[in-house]
DNA sequence: ACCGCCTAAATTGTATACTATATACAATTC
DNA sequence: GAATTGTATATAGTATACAATTTAGGCGGT
């Protein structure tokens, strides 16, 4: 295991004064990334002690990270047994797929009807952007060019508790798909292009279908993904 | 304030050693219904100290409770600040009731095409009952009656994440509904009667259309019997 | 060698004590 | 008298200590 770095809950002190996060709410974050980035692999125990080392806090944080990861899908606790990074089981993330599908269409659908202007056109430089990483098949560039434009379109759907809820199922997407992001690039920016387009012309229907198909789309290719990757290590 | 009797680990000593709830969940569970039955208003203060005293528990499991709550939007906590009953703005609401009423139908949609006869019969009955609360236009019945429904009808649709979603939703929608549920009681169950007819058929399309529709129009109801209110107030 | 029981270590759950911060109100200055 | 600064108090944030529970390993019996 990679040590996480020490926490701070000040860590610039010209900006003393100002309202600073809790240490909770940085472990949260902290937690959170680690995951994210797989650090901690899935089914991976969580001790509580050894993180509050790790970090340099209390235990006390520590369990609020671990209670609203919990609540966020990233982390399983099972009572006086402790907390483990989130196994995503096969029928879970077909849950996962189906219920994200249908929120990133009714959140284009929401975009198509309350397209604004500064927002299409951020749209369309990470769109311009996301297309020469295809070509350069730069993971890292993908991977975050690809947050950037659900980010961006979920923005514009302005539903704040859509919002809130497509991140988090977001985090969990991703701790399924992860592979796929540089196999399907050129697909994916294809996608996405046909999407802004039909928010542009205000299309809400063809809008809220190609957004729930891209997704569909893209699980279906992990899944095939991970087929080839169990039959070629027999 | 109506003080929340003590809760208890272990409220029975003749199980003693069986694996009981943590005070963290009892705590939560316990605020959490004292919000939904209006014990607490939205936008009273909920001070750790006071609530510790209340249930006879330290504030430990009592922040557990109030973090737990507000990642469900029932609670909004600020930094140093404390904890109070969220608030529910307008905007917020619009913006609930446009997500529930998709994942509601999404639902349904799910609920037609997965059918299973004894969830059916459970559903059946729960609509005759309803049906019958309708008519005699008991306040309590009703409510139980409209929970259970929608209960029943999201375990039919059989996707674990979706469950998961609609239940804070629904709670996060109660405490703007609230009101409704008498004045609109016959239209409620006449429109959840044809949701049941759609999903016995099997068919998905009306099923999903006819179940966010329902949660539309009765967001509609609220909405209108609060303008009448306001204008009688005045 | 295998099984069940017992003990010890590891770990989580809870309470308490202490620290940091925000708010309200008093004191002070201009 | 208004604005500003100081100070007290209430409350949230954090750390530590201890209790309860689970898990793992040893040990004798079969």
């Amino acid at each position: 295991m990679i040590a996480t770095s020490k926490i701070s809950a000040r860590p610039n002190k010209t900006a003393l004064g100002v309202t600073h996060a809790s240490l909770g709410q940085l472990a949260t974050d902290s937690l959170r990334s680690a995951i994210l980035s797989g650090q901690y692999q899935p089914g991976e125990r969580l001790v509580e002690d050894r993180l509050s080392i790790e970090m340099g806090v209390s235990r006390v944080p520590i369990r609020e990270a671990l209670r609203q990861l919990a609540t966020e899908g990233l982390v399983t606790v099972q009572p006086r047994r402790g907390a483990s990074v989130a196994e995503v089981s096969p029928a879970v993330a077909a849950d996962l797929v189906e219920v994200r599908a249908t929120l990133e269409g009714l959140n284009a659908r929401l975009a198509a009807r309350n397209r604004s202007a500064d927002i299409l056109a951020e749209l369309h430089d990470i769109l311009r952007e996301g297309n020469r990483a295809a070509e350069s098949q730069s993971v890292t560039d993908l991977v975050r060019l690809n947050g950037a434009f659900h980010d961006k379109l979920a923005e514009a759907g302005r539903n704040s508790i859509l919002w809130d809820i497509m991140r988090t199922l977001r985090e969990r997407t991703s701790l399924v798909f992860a592979l796929t992001t540089q196999r399907r690039a050129s697909e994916d920016w294809k996608e996405h292009s046909r999407i802004l387009a039909a928010v542009i012309k205000g299309n809400e229907e063809q809008a809220a279908n190609l957004a729930a198909e891209h997704v569909r789309a893209a699980a279906q290719a992990t899944l095939a993904a991970k087929k080839t990757l169990v039959a070629k290590s027999r």
